[in-house]
DNA sequence: AAAGAATTTTAATTCGGATTAAAATAATGC
DNA sequence: GCATTATTTTAATCCGAATTAAAATTCTTT
């Protein structure tokens, strides 16, 4: 049985062991992201996943309840990654651009550093119906978060007048894709994290500011 | 069996059975493409695609040997599409930049149009040793291609200077991103052709073309 | 309309990987 | 060190989806 659902006394603290727990459930969320962005999700096998942490397949059923649950939960964490480091962005940036390119650096620097790797929402369609819902829900408030940074840019005059949707779809196209091709070199993820704000919010400058 | 392992008498002019089963074979193709954008490739069953084009899973069989065959001929088609894009962007642009935005343009209209839906080549690792040794070689040489056309745009000024490498991947991941969420609307693939090319290309304009 | 080829279906078979239960080992509190 | 809880493994079982072979249907040609 999995510790969180031991009884407890309700006055009791919870303790290392815990800790414990959520560390290697943390551990194993981001091996599977690997293992997805790799090879799919059916195209991993629990064995596959097991294998990166040193275990055996079945132990993984001591932290989750099964396969979908498991991509489920990767899925949710690339969207608290997503939401935080949106947070962030907003509460120290000033104008539009500049919180977009600081959401967009600080998200590569999650997803290219300590925090990594982080799923890449690529089937959706995989989860059962409340998860899919869920995640769905999620992965839209994000797009039309980004969206409004975007309307609001253009409002304060940091922004170039455009169409947010297509631009946000490209912008984050991009974005969503470097789990893909970027596999934990330092020394790129550095370039990463300078480069593609800069690429990615070229079209975003306003004239008068190129 | 299939109609091409026949053997013909040498002289004989191939009709209108083989048109046929090409055909057949396309379809099937895109109807793969469209299962395995939206659910991977181990997510989406032979039956899936069977049902799309009407038929029964064992059809499939006539086509392809096998599912990973299937995978490999989608992405083999996609490989057709990017580089025969880019073949035309280099026959009719001029600088590098407008071969970089011509090719932009015409892969977009590929995917959004007639010859789409076209694959995400997102699960090259599994396919077998040698059909993933050709992929990879296919898509090498196409970022490859596409990393001189913006150092052939740096040498005649069109381009401004920048890590072709990094800016490459971002323009492609935004561009192979595209079919994960366009999903064959007429007036967002007419949007998405006009405005993507300019979107992405932003990065690349010199100071004195903004 | 009959013969032969092309295409699809029906009805197994097969197999890998998810899942489960019980047993074994490791860790922790007393 | 003992008792209890936490964690992992071993050893099945189960199930769905890929694959195959043979039969049925449809198409072409004459």
């Amino acid at each position: 049985m999995s510790p969180d659902s031991r009884k407890l006394p309700a006055n009791m603290v919870r303790k290392a062991s815990e800790t414990r727990w959520e560390l290697q459930k943390d551990r194993m969320l981001r091996a599977a992201a690997k293992c997805f962005n790799e090879k799919g999700y059916s195209g991993s096998s629990l064995k596959d996943v097991a294998k990166i942490l040193g275990l055996t397949d079945a132990a993984l059923y001591y932290y989750v309840k099964n396969k979908e649950e498991l991509v489920y939960l990767c899925y949710l964490r690339a969207g608290d990654v997503g939401r935080e480091t949106m947070d962030r962005a907003i509460a120290e940036g000033c104008s539009g651009l500049d919180i977009v390119q600081r959401y967009l650096r600080y998200h590569l620097e999650a997803m290219t550093g300590e925090r990594g790797p982080i799923a890449i929402m690529s089937e959706i369609p995989s989860l059962k119906p409340e998860h899919r819902e869920r995640i769905l829900e999620i992965s839209r408030h994000h797009s039309t978060r980004f969206e409004s940074l975007l309307e609001k840019g253009i409002e304060d005059g940091s922004i170039a007048a455009c169409d947010v949707r297509m631009t946000g779809n490209a912008i984050m196209g991009s974005l969503n894709w470097v789990p893909k091709w970027f596999h934990g070199d330092a020394a790129i993820a550095a370039k990463v994290v300078t480069e593609f704000p800069e690429i990615l919010s070229a079209s975003l400058l306003p004239s008068d500011r190129r």
